[in-house]
DNA sequence: TTGTACGCGTTATCAG
DNA sequence: CTGATAACGCGTACAA
């Protein structure tokens, strides 16, 4: 077992009150107590126990974490800025995953909600998932910051990349590299695909280039089957069409990455056959086949910043505050699967 | 505020201890106050407080896990495993990294214990970092699991891979191959990594050929220089040697990716000039230039059964228990790289 | 079958 | 400057 406030209080003939006191530096306390409590407390190894400290300040000096997924680079990175920023400002994180399912989402936030978190770091999994529990969340004191999907529909500080324009940039870059049958490879149901869809949209107009809904292909994942095929699927008609694309514009992270590793099984000659370019932030990009272009995102910042901004808002409690969203800036950094 | 025990109670002419009996299905309470209660509780959505539950059972259905990362493929599949089998055992995981650091390793297992965890996962930095504060952990009857890095000091249950087998498969794959000059590029002061050493070396020695130092080059990241920078520096003169490679072996994800990366940039034909193997969890070994032939950890079931351990041991308090150190089995799967 | 009293370890209030 | 007391929300002997 481990020395609490009242055993130590007993060995030193002084109440409880005195040494919790005496350990927080209190104004009433004579220095000498201090030193003395301190130096025992010290030499004994104490340390207080946060559960109990919650119970009676209703603070835990804990933030929750709820993500669809935990294993994939762009979500690993921004986990690592939250748990750096978290360190730094002396929160503890939980983390849950709701797996892309909105019931384990829901259970995520009631759990940690049980848990008695001071704030809520969410990558929803849809555009209103989990409202209700949310704006109670909200109600009962406990802030919330939205993270990566800005479109979601509650009313508080959101925190994203700038998915449209780095889209833009992108499929412009694969026009100023004079490519003209442009297709754009994304995911079905995940919200910031939509923006990305947008910002290829915007530059084709741009260009002068009518948009085709027929060079737009949407990976369904609800079918349970893996990625991997589908993309295979999708691709392989595409190859023997008469509107053979010169280049793909991959929406996400795993579909980038297995596009071209798909690509390279059918010795199809990336980028001077089709050129590939798409979201991702593998570290690995140089080392692909080939080297990827590929819009990065700033997950670390981002995971910082939700941080910050939860953080504004834990402090502030009570206060009224404007909340804001921000969209990060991505970097395009050009390698040679679009050159 | 959340509804309490004694809310209920008042609002129903009951006392808190009849209410928490009665949602904890107590034999001693009549069906019909049960229902009552219940029906209560459940339309007032109320939620026992985890925080005062933790006070007075002592217990907090959380586990701790401490590592080194959490920004690698490996880690993230290790935890994916470990958030998956501690959900299904209702179990919450707080999370916390040391980036390497033996103090913040330290620091994180006490602020884990401080947060009143009931058993501690942990990716040690070193074989026998933090040794104490674990003793300290164990003595206090808080299981501690150690995953990964098998070779730590402690005496408990060990979760890791055989990596001794899997570097001594690879190895003795590219000998089948032919190679003749293998060089075994691996990283300084990464436990694992001499299991891995230990496997290549004895591939060659059954082989018949002697072990020479020389041809193992440990980069030593304490430099604070990137694994990058430093493996080109490592690379660089032995192209241009007497002796040039006809294969690496890598001892770390990494080391691999990047190694792949850098042998691209130089225009150096993998694997005809020089064959590439390594240990690695990246999704994407299909993707790389050329597709990567691996040692793959079983990263998400070392996960899983590190907590499904770790969950005897909370379950047999106080029991002898025979500890085992269990070595998972490698896979090792051959794409282009090292053929 | 239900209620009372107490304690988990801490902090806050108030009295001395 | 120090100490007694109450309280946070819950669980559990024990009494009724």
């Amino acid at each position: 077992m481990r020395i609490t406030l009242k055993d130590i209080a007993k060995e030193l003939n002084l109440s409880a009150s005195t040494v919790s006191k005496a350990l927080s530096d209190s104004y009433e306390i004579s220095a000498e107590t201090k030193k003395l409590v301190k130096e025992y407390a010290a030499k004994h190894n104490f340390r207080p126990n946060k559960i109990a400290q919650n119970l009676k300040t209703g603070r835990s000096n804990t933030i929750g974490v709820v993500m669809c997924s935990i294993s994939n680079n762009f979500v690993a990175q921004l986990l690592d800025g939250i748990q750096t920023a978290s360190e730094a400002g002396h929160y503890d994180i939980i983390i849950m995953q709701s797996r892309n399912l909105e019931s384990l989402e829901k259970q995520a936030i009631e759990v940690l909600r049980m848990r008695g978190i001071d704030g809520l770091l969410l990558v929803p999994m849809a555009s209103n998932s989990s409202e209700k529990e949310l704006k109670e969340l909200q109600a009962a004191g406990i802030p919330v910051v939205i993270v990566d999907r800005t479109f979601h529909s509650l009313d508080t500080h959101k925190v994203g990349a700038n998915n449209f324009y780095g889209a833009y940039q992108a499929t412009k870059h694969l026009l100023e590299r004079g490519k003209k049958n442009i297709y754009h490879l994304t995911v079905k149901g995940l919200g910031v695909s939509e923006e990305r869809l947008k910002g290829y949209n915007a530059a084709l107009e741009e260009a002068g280039i009518p948009v085709n809904p027929a060079q737009v292909i949407a990976i369904d994942q609800s079918t349970g089957r893996s990625v991997e095929e589908l993309i295979k699927e999708a691709i392989h008609p595409l190859l023997a069409s008469a509107t053979r694309p010169d280049a793909l514009f991959c929406a996400t992270d795993e579909i980038t990455s297995r596009t071209l590793g798909i690509l390279a099984d059918l010795a199809v000659v990336v980028p001077q056959e089709i050129a590939v370019i798409g979201f991702s932030n593998t570290p690995n990009a140089n080392a692909l086949n080939p080297a990827l272009s590929a819009v990065v995102q700033p997950a670390r910042l981002m995971g910082e910043i939700g941080v910050l901004k939860l953080n504004e808002l834990m402090k502030s409690k009570n206060k009224e505050v404007e909340f804001e969203t921000i969209a990060l800036a991505t970097e395009l950094v050009i390698r040679k699967s679009s050159l």
